[in-house]
DNA sequence: GACGAATATTTCGATACCGAAATATCATCG
DNA sequence: CGATGATATTTCGGTATCGAAATATTCGTC
């Protein structure tokens, strides 16, 4: 067995080991290899998504909209906790989509505070588009694990994710 | 058993597979999950570092070039490719240090396309400040996993981040 | 009912980042 | 040797993001 090959991370934390022995390779390891995962996707899912002229930002936020299910609505604080944004972020977010007609801003009746976003048409359909194509890169990844093993680690990051926020 | 408790996306799967139940939950969830786990360390870890007066990205660089060993050089390329970001944002990052003198930038004397970049005693000390307390959140979310799981954990992700380092 | 705290959103200034172009140097090969 | 392509770094223009301040509205309470 030991079938399995090292990645550039294993390269990283041999050398960090003679440098600082007191680094921890398991969770340094795991860390540096998901911020590695996640930056590896966020470059492929942009260069998918300008083929059918969306950001990635954009989708993300029509993405998070969508989920909502029908009337796809939700406020701007909402989203902004949803994407794990910035308020402010959304703000400029949502100028651009409403900009291109993907999403509609109207005061909310009850609480004149608020703003109500809601997905329109368009941007449902832009989102469909997307999501046809989304998603291709991370199943390949996934693809390399058994659907077992897929299901561990979405239990063993589900638990660490509960531990971030439950302070 | 099934004591697991339900985390944010748990919740936003649900949603989703009512909106659109061609999704798998499970490649989804542990793809939100790290990207949501990175955006938490990243925060976190923001709020440790300013204490020591640092940034995030100056940190990062630093300890890069710290665990090339003694001596401590690279040249931006190899910076920019370890830390996972562009050439342009490197030459930036560069400046900030070298300008507060945690980094020295020298010509290569072989190559003179080349440039060499070395950490300063500075510059280490500012790293190995900041590392004492760096990595705290990363230990508490993994000290919710047993050492196995921990390994587990790094094995499965190293196996996804080869398929995506090997196209 | 009025006043202070809390909430929701936006504005503002600053900045780290990226892609593409520019610049300079090296390597290859006829 | 000279030309062409590859490599290394920087510059430039544009932008998504953030923290903090500003604005507006609601809630709690005496």
């Amino acid at each position: 067995m030991e079938n399995g090959a090292r990645d550039s991370v294993d390269r990283h934390i041999e050398r960090w080991s003679a440098v600082l022995p007191a680094l921890d390779p398991c969770v340094e390891g795991a860390v540096t290899r998901m911020s590695f995962l996640v930056k590896h996707l966020k470059r492929v899912r942009q260069t998918l998504l300008a083929e059918h002229g969306l950001q990635n930002f954009e989708f993300e936020t029509l993405h998070a909209l969508a989920g909502r299910g029908d009337p796809y609505r939700a406020g701007p604080t909402e989203l902004a906790e949803e994407t794990r944004t910035s308020p402010a972020a959304m703000t400029g977010r949502l100028d651009a989509l409403e900009q291109r007609g993907f999403v509609r801003r109207t005061p909310s009746p009850t609480d004149r505070r608020k703003v109500v976003v809601e997905l329109t048409d368009a941007g449902r359909q832009a989102w469909l588009a997307a999501m046809s194509e989304e998603g291709t890169e991370e199943q390949r990844l996934m693809g390399v694990l058994t659907r077992r093993e897929q299901q561990q680690l979405a239990d063993l990051l589900r638990r660490m994710l509960l531990a971030a926020e439950n302070g």
